[in-house]
DNA sequence: TGCTAACAATTAGCGAGCTAACCAAACGCG
DNA sequence: CGCGTTTGGTTAGCTCGCTAATTGTTAGCA
């Protein structure tokens, strides 16, 4: 029977990589009540202020079906609100609560100590390449289907 | 508010690049009615013969439970069969159903095409340096939590 | 021998991913 | 004005992650 090699894949290491990643945040952020990918609503809206659920699916690169189940559980949970536009009642507008600013810090204070956890070994030229060709993979899974990406240039 | 730039974190891309990676394997996948994480038991099994759950999901990395439902669901498809094994009755045997050695080599087809896609305008020696940050990355967040590596050696 | 501890797998219950199917609002054009 | 289309969001139903608690089996040791 054909053997794949598999463990020789790109795709397997983002893939078993990525695992480890969200382990290591959840596993980080449970003691604050919140798991990975609400840590990562916040951030968008600290970033960009308020947002509708389209364009913050669009931004987590997520189906809106997949936002809604989400932003459910932190409208539940009290640290965002979920208000109809005004100027198009279709959409809906998610705005952070004032109770989620103090977690807020602790939040990106676990997300360096885990990136740091997670380079050590790496020079800072050698986390750049990563992070481009991650960029580079990223962008050749993503531009085929018709989708965009962040602006490239490194922040 | 403080603004953490995730957008400039390895860990941001190493999970959105694995999300793109699983979305496109799913899609090539799904035509021949298998999804990802099933193919990964099969490309386990054909690897390595006969394993137990436990086996396999340390394997896979993921708990035993979640490969409980993975299982469960690719028995009643006919692809493997789990039999208890004669020397220790608690232990449960995985092994490939005959039927299930035709597909094998489609899915290798598309975990290559999908390959090739990711990495492209990334040179071999690119690819082969991104594979060696990325088991850097993992084993710097499993070793502490006291989880092993598969041999480090590129095969 | 028999009690207890350790271990393999499962179940229950939740979070997060998807597609398909569905409403309601807005748009667009005759 | 009115009717069809597009668009934003939700619901339903599936797969795949996890932890905690159960069940059944083996192993260890008094």
């Amino acid at each position: 029977m054909l053997r794949y090699d598999f463990e020789a894949s790109v795709g397997y290491w983002v893939i078993i990589s990525s695992l480890a990643f969200r382990r290591a945040l959840n596993e980080e952020l449970a003691p604050h009540g919140i798991t990975f990918r609400q840590s990562q609503v916040l951030g968008w809206l600290v970033l960009e202020g308020d947002l509708t659920q389209g364009e913050l699916a669009s931004r987590m690169e997520v189906e809106p079906p997949t936002l809604a189940g989400l932003v459910d559980r932190m409208e539940n949970a009290g640290w965002v609100t979920r208000s109809v536009c005004p100027d198009d009642r279709r959409k809906k507008i998610i705005r952070v609560q004032d109770q989620a600013a103090p977690v807020w810090e602790k939040i990106a204070e676990c997300a360096r100590r885990v990136r740091k956890v997670a380079t050590r070994g790496l020079t800072d030229e050698q986390s750049e390449q990563l992070l481009s060709m991650l960029r580079v993979v990223h962008g050749n899974l993503t531009r085929s289907t018709g989708d965009m990406d962040p602006p490239s240039e490194p922040k």
